[in-house]
DNA sequence: TCAAATCTACGAAAGAATTCGTAAATACAA
DNA sequence: TTGTATTTACGAATTCTTTCGTAGATTTGA
């Protein structure tokens, strides 16, 4: 039930974009090494599964995400709270915040989405 | 090089612990359906890949990890923030947040660690 | 001492995930 | 029309991960 780390980067694009041709997605994530078939496999096995749906009426077929974005993005950050951060929320967020990676604004952002949580 | 899901609660006990023979890092993760040997297999394999370090002076072997906490954590999150949350690292931190998982004792502590973020 | 318990080593099986080759269908354009 | 492109379907190979059985060594304690 849940992706795989390939299967999630399909739904990455397919929630960004809505509805995609396996093309499409093939050509997103440009990996260098991997081949078209490759993709269209992982989608059809994605299809399998019903973590997508597809409308075959034309000869491309056209996929669109059947999983919700929310729902799986957390089921992945728990899974690495528990077996990275040993259950700590707080630990893992300060990483991220002390990471290179947040900027001065997603700071911010947290800043205000704090004082919403507060306010309530 | 970057550990696997077996790999990386095995390597939450030795970090938490400092060190442990096969017996104890079994014995913490008391997963009702995995046998000792694999376990055991599982450490001799990532001593292999250099994760561990052992100490076989004594017939019971004594294993302490071997690669730095902070930064396999970090490079586990990055790849979060780039194939779960499209490269946003506020995303992943107000999801976190939102969950059910962070608590108010929790929350205060990032807020503090963000003041000491804008002291700087 | 010797048998039971505990440990390591190791090969191999089983399972999961990824990869691709090839064939057949369809569309497209010269 | 005819051949080139693109597409799907699908089986099979490959690779990665997890699992365990068995054998042999060591320790322990009755």
């Amino acid at each position: 039930m849940k992706p795989t780390e390939s299967e999630m980067e399909i739904l990455q694009v397919l929630w960004n974009k809505g509805q995609c041709s396996v093309r499409e997605v093939f050509e997103t994530l440009d990996k260098k090494d991997v081949g078209y078939t490759t993709i269209l496999k992982l989608m059809q096995i994605m299809h399998e599964k019903k973590m997508v749906i597809r409308d075959t009426s034309s000869k491309t077929h056209i996929y669109t995400a059947n999983i919700n974005k929310e729902k799986t993005q957390n089921q992945f950050l728990n899974k690495m709270i528990d077996t990275v951060y040993n259950g700590s929320t707080s630990r893992l967020v300060m990483q991220a915040l002390g990471n290179h990676k947040a900027s001065k604004e997603e700071i911010d952002l947290i800043k205000d989405y704090l004082n919403q949580l507060e306010n309530k």
